[in-house]
RNA sequence: GGGCGCAUAGCUCAGCGGUAGAGCACUACCUUGACAUGGUAGGGGUCACAGGUUCAAUCCCUGUUGCGCCCA
């Protein structure tokens, strides 16, 4: 006996448990079943289970649990990921709390620390990914710093160093001051500020007196000023070009060089330049082969390492024991230092209030500096060529497919990737360097000594590169490494290429463009034929969902308080193709009700004896109660099936909603009722039967989104085991014979049955006061009909009997319109005659405006001429059955005249 | 500045050339033996605005406005 209520609680861990102990989540590699992969965007190892996450994690887990119900061989490859720059905070964090640094306990200690951190309590994510009901193949599991996968990311550094497309290179790199470490452009936020732009006058050399004002947004940068630019056009500037300024503070001479990058209606249009930190003024720089000394360290501090030589005195301009204070200093304090040294020395111009783009580090927040830094670069242009191609021929396709623009945009235009990362934790570099700075790059250490050797004729000292690799150059080798790659596995063959990517669009560069250049260049396949972008979770009204703005919602306590089925069941139904999920914790409770309402038929099915049938063929009824809802469940089944194909997971949950609530349980088991206490056994057990067929339909659809409640329920009835619906077959969908007949009978005794509520309704009759319905002018087919219908027209539209009117029209009675038939309903007493004169006019008022429109249609000769055939055969029907209608309208109106 | 998306009932959103839909909210009635996390019925929309194409436009095209996102 099912209990009262549906306790997700109870039932979730249990289930769970079970599955993974069935070992109903494993991919089956021998199996002779098409696989169907998916592999999942490995969360990060620090990271805590969030709402995105559960929109995400949902959405795949429903794809995979549909396509093994199809019989595919399914893997759902889970693992996670070694997110370098979080995972390290956290641990500097603790270590800090210990009084302690990573570099107090150096490097191998802390590598350690960091593994000791990762066994404790890294992955906590893989444990609640579980509560969510996610079906992945955890005996799988990865990490991206595992032995394999590290393999795979050295070989591929080794593979692409050799073929020119890693590379070291000294250039201008984002560089995160706070991090002490590079970091990618992508990794880079724009923010807007209100700050300043600064008029400073450069005195023109050899010409007393003569200036010229350079406008600028960072004059603490003017210490590596190398040039001042002025646009090759701009008549103010024209005699300068060439000539020399005297840099303020340092006395440094310096060129007025001409280039197409200032701007001569900003500012002064002429700009300085500081070719080691900005990233125009560095293209400025090599155009005009300008020498590039940084002047702020790894800290964003004034150093004065690179320029001290240069230092001149130059009275009332420069004095080089200012600048030798400002070593050290911080970027901004160093600003306001100097700043107020140009004002006293009167070399300051103005200051104007200007709103300027100013780059931010994603993580940590820092402002980054543009810093002259030797890096590990990737030839990302090279990989991107096959990727753009395979998206282009469709070899991969976007869905919503309006993401390929997306992506190539980033890839036409796509920068050097700037891999090696001043962090402790992550791929160590593969390369070593000689003595004299010769770089070996090599699978392990003995091999760069061989190589050495073979370089220098003897062996020598190697010091192995102090980097690690950027996180998603390991995660861009996901898709093969985690399947054995480098090795060639079985396994590598049969799952790769995989079938679909899940994921948000806010990692279309990040990862999903990196894993097609890696896919394509070692694979020499795409690693995944859809890429399906779904969108954000916001809040209720919009907002993104943030700690700052305490708007978030946390999954795990959602599905404490409603069930992980009403958490998935409402995340399907929320996402739409291209739009963001607005979640709030009341949509979950709304859809809990769904659930709850699946319980309860389930559980009014137990009771009157429901179970299912050995044998039973839904070809096989004949009945028109059971042959229409066969007929309607196997509908549900291919729409629910079409919905998933096209990744519609609104209206994959939305087909189920009506099918379960309108369908099933608003008519069909209340058809069902009277037919469950009436004295026709063999009626009633071919309605048990196909009651329990259609349970079985609607347990089967339903799986994927709701994996618990259905399979609790699939058990409890006898259908298989505890714990096997995830395993059993998507329902197939069969028309039973008569399919149409039934659908027509039961069509009209909806229509029946709903026509009488409503004039109940507008009458105000009590729904205790049971009344009689008169059929006139009823075709004999619908005399029989109601006859057939009448236990459940009785029921369900408070109906004490219907017969055929004989004789004269019933003193107050209401009348309505059904088809051909109109209903008589005696109400003596209770209707008024005026009030249901009304009620008639109303209608025959809507039936004319709508007669109105069709007749304009019909009496237009261009629509009769060049509209479709069909269309215009459609309209005559209508307007031949609205007719129809107003006459029977009109006679009933004059009976009550 | 460039690009993309969105604008439909009070709210959240489907629909998309041929009779405007759902859920929630709202109103009225109903403790009928699956379910009040429920049932029945109802009200509510110049489908942002202006042009154009078409026999026919919420839907296609152009422009405008407003909102959001991405890139510079």
């Amino acid at each position: 006996m099912l209990n009262k209520s549906f306790s997700p609680g109870e039932i979730e861990p249990t289930l769970y448990a079970l599955w993974e102990r069935n070992g109903a989540f494993a991919a089956d590699p021998g199996s002779d079943a098409q696989p169907y992969t998916i592999m999942i965007p490995p969360p990060n190892v620090t990271g805590t289970l969030h709402v995105g996450h559960a929109l995400t994690m949902t959405l795949q887990d429903t794809l995979i649990r549909w396509r093994r119900m199809q019989g595919r061989d399914t893997l759902w490859q889970p693992g996670t990921d070694h997110a370098g720059i979080a995972t390290q905070m956290v641990v500097e964090r603790t270590l800090q709390k210990e009084g302690t640094s990573r570099q107090a306990m150096g490097r191998e200690a802390f590598e350690q620390r960091v593994w000791q951190w990762k066994a404790e309590s890294g992955g906590g994510i893989t444990t609640q990914l579980r509560r969510l009901g996610a079906s992945l193949d955890w005996p799988r599991e990865r990490f991206t710093m595992d032995d394999g996968l590290s393999q795979a990311v050295r070989e591929v550094f080794v593979t692409l160093y050799r073929q020119g497309l890693i590379y070291r290179d000294r250039r201008l790199v984002n560089w995160d001051p706070a991090f002490r470490s590079a970091i990618s452009d992508l990794e880079v936020e724009n923010r807007e500020i209100q700050g300043s732009l600064w008029y400073i006058r450069y005195p023109v050399e050899g010409e007393p007196g003569r200036t010229i004002t350079v406008a600028t947004t960072r004059p603490e940068t003017m210490l590596g000023d190398m040039a001042v630019a002025v646009h090759p056009e701009d008549e103010r500037y024209a005699d300068l070009i060439g000539r020399s300024v005297v840099l303020p503070l340092t006395g440094r001479r310096i060129p007025v060089v001409a280039d197409t990058h200032s701007d001569p209606e900003k500012g002064s249009g002429a700009v300085k330049i500081t070719p080691a930190h900005d990233f125009n003024d560095f293209e400025v720089g090599r155009r005009h082969k300008l020498a590039m000394p940084s002047v702020l360290d790894a800290d964003a501090r004034i150093t004065l390492a690179e320029i001290e030589g240069d230092l001149r005195a130059e009275d009332g301009l420069a004095d080089p024991q200012f600048v030798r204070g400002l070593d050290g200093l911080p970027r901004d304090q160093a600003r306001k230092t100097m700043v107020e040294e140009l004002e006293r020395l009167g070399w300051l111009e103005k200051i104007e209030p200007h709103r300027n783009q100013v780059p931010h580090a994603e993580r940590s927040g820092a402002v980054v500096e543009p810093r002259l830094t030797t890096q590990w670069y990737c030839d990302a242009a090279t990989l991107a060529g096959p990727a753009i191609a395979a998206v282009e021929t469709g070899r991969v396709q976007f869905v919503p497919q309006q993401w390929e623009n997306t992506f190539f945009a980033w890839m036409r235009e796509i920068q050097p990737w700037c891999i090696s990362r001043q962090l402790w934790w992550g791929h160590r570099i593969p390369a070593w360097y000689g003595p004299d700075g010769h770089v070996f790059v090599a699978r392990d250490e003995a091999d760069a000594q061989a190589q050495a050797h073979a370089h220098y004729g003897h062996d020598a000292a190697l010091s192995r590169d102090e980097d690690v690799l950027d996180t998603w150059f390991s995660s861009a080798l996901w898709p093969f490494s985690t399947l054995g790659w480098p090795e060639r596995t079985p396994d590598l063959a049969r799952y790769y290429p995989t079938d679909v990517l899940v994921t948000g669009f806010d990692i279309i560069f990040f990862w999903v463009a990196r894993m097609m250049m890696m896919g394509l260049h070692f694979m020499d396949d795409v690693p995944f034929r859809t890429v399906f972008i779904h969108g954000l979770v916001r809040d209720e009204r919009g907002q993104k969902m943030s700690k700052s703005k305490g708007n978030g919602i946390d999954p795990l306590e959602m599905i404490d308080q409603y069930g992980a089925d009403a958490m998935r069941f409402t995340v399907c139904a929320l996402t739409g193709l291209g739009r963001d999920v607005k979640l709030g914790q009341k949509r979950i409770e709304e859809h809990r009700s769904f659930v709850t309402k699946i319980w309860n038929a389930a559980r009014f099915c137990e009771m009157n004896g429901v179970k299912p049938v050995d044998g039973f063929r839904p070809q096989d009824a004949t009945s028109a109660l059971g042959r229409w809802i066969l007929d309607e469940a196997a509908r549900a089944s291919v729409e629910a099936n079409a919905a998933l194909e096209a990744f519609r997971f609104d209206e994959y949950a939305a087909t189920c909603y009506r099918f379960v609530w309108n369908c099933f349980c608003d008519w069909f088991l209340e058809f069902a009722k009277p037919v469950f206490n009436g004295e026709d056994a063999a009626q009633a057990a071919e309605i048990r039967a196909v009651a329990a067929h259609v349970l079985g339909v609607i347990l089967r659809i339903l799986q994927p989104v709701m994996p618990f409640v259905t399979d609790d329920l699939w058990a409890q009835f006898g259908f298989g085991a505890p714990g096997s619906l995830m395993t059993t077959a998507w329902p197939e969908a069969v028309r039973p014979d008569g399919a149409e007949e039934a659908a027509a009978e039961l069509d009209w005794v909806v229509r029946f049955i709903s026509a009488i509520r409503t004039v109940r309704a507008e009458m105000n009759v009590p729904p205790s006061r049971l009344a009689p319905v008169l059929l006139r002018d009823a075709a004999p087919a619908t005399v029989e009909r109601a006859g057939r219908w009448a236990e459940a027209i009785g029921r369900m539209a408070r109906v004490s009997e219907v017969t055929v009117l004989a004789g004269e029209m019933p003193q107050g009675a209401a009348q309505l319109v059904v088809d051909e038939a109109t209903l008589v309903i005696p109400l003596a007493g209770i209707i008024d005659l005026s009030q249901e004169r009304q009620r008639l006019e109303k209608e025959r008022r809507k039936i004319d405006d709508e007669i109105a429109k069709v007749e304009r249609k019909l009496g237009n000769a261009d629509f009769i001429a060049r509209a479709k055939p069909e269309v215009v055969e459609e309209n005559r029907d209508r307007l031949a059955q609205q007719q129809g209608e107003r006459a029977r309208l009109d006679a009933a109106l004059a009976r009550i005249a």
